[in-house]
DNA sequence: GTAACTATACCGTCTGGACGGTACAGTAAG
DNA sequence: CTTACTGTACCGTCCAGACGGTATAGTTAC
């Protein structure tokens, strides 16, 4: 068989990467290709056109959050908290295409819209499981106010610190709300 | 004295709309131009570069702001309950001008990511005198959330009833929390 | 086992169109 | 006469995508 394609790869994290950092606009496939160290050419072999890249983008994004809800669902202290914790930006692979997609959805980039949609009902079922349905909102738009300020801090930001302050006062508020 | 500048606001109101529909990348002069009713010759007379525009755009985005903090401080039921319901997606210019913003932050604008981080701080200041530092922190990330998904509904969403129904469910939760 | 061939995994260059911005001549209203 | 435009023509740059070429790994045939 032939040799492996490794550049696939690399070039989608490097447009996850461009798209956390320097936002949609920014990451043109000139610079997806550079970042991953690859040519344009090679580039455009394993994706045909940027369309075809979103989706590759989309379709990572949706198996580690299917993982994601998984491990949410078998958290020791409940969905809940672990959703909180996990809303943090942490640099994980799923934060990076979360946020990575999120970028394209401000763009007004339908698909990715509807794939938000979807995930987050099913982030508000299991939290509603855990905490019934009105402390779920709660808790999800605690979690989705995280991430907005994720993407204004453009990856590893130095806000980092008192964001995990704030993640164990919002877990003190959760606490309360249980009782 | 001659005619009154009619063009320059319709210019601001278009650029803000179409930030808020189709999002940054599709915003160009010429569309907004277009959208605005004017000839781009036009458009750049009172705007001479697109910084220009997007400088205009923060400063209407300070005047709402400060408005609003003061309507906030003196809100009959609370500033957290007012900001947990001015977060809704209500087209009013406050609205209007955040979600726009919004977007040009989301493409790594620095300026803007730095006036929202200072209006960002003075609701949170309001908002610890009413319920303290920590459920501060909690509402302000719950409104963070609720602007965060106005955003993927792109102005008035067919979405906006149920929304309503969950700024009800958080007044709830806030009104558990006030105990 | 080696020559001929095929498929995969790339590289580098080019083009057509869009976009930001300039320039400038003209017009209409106060 | 000035302000507030319209309209058009144009320039430089950037970008998505097309295209032609190359290297190498497996496959078949003898």
């Amino acid at each position: 068989m032939p040799r492996k394609p490794v550049a696939r790869d690399a070039v989608l994290d490097a447009y996850e990467s461009l798209l956390i950092e320097v936002g949609e606009r920014a990451a043109t496939l000139d610079a997806v290709a550079k970042r991953a160290g690859v040519s344009k050419g090679g580039l455009l072999y394993h994706f045909p056109n940027k369309e075809a890249l979103i989706s590759a983008l989309l379709e990572r994004l949706d198996e580690l959050a299917q993982e994601d809800i998984e491990q949410m669902k078998a958290a020791p202290d409940g969905s809940a908290a672990y959703f909180i914790r996990s809303s943090l930006w942490a640099d994980t692979p799923m934060d990076r295409a979360f946020v990575a997609a999120t970028r394209l959805a401000e763009v007004a980039h339908e698909e990715t819209r509807r794939r938000f949609a979807g995930i987050q009902q099913q982030w508000l079922d299991v939290l509603a499981e855990d905490v019934g349905p009105e402390i779920a909102k709660a808790v999800s738009y605690m979690g989705d106010g995280l991430y907005f300020n994720a993407m204004f801090e453009g990856g590893q930001g130095a806000g980092n610190a008192s964001r995990e302050a704030d993640v164990d006062i919002l877990l003190g508020v959760l606490d309360r709300l249980r009782k």
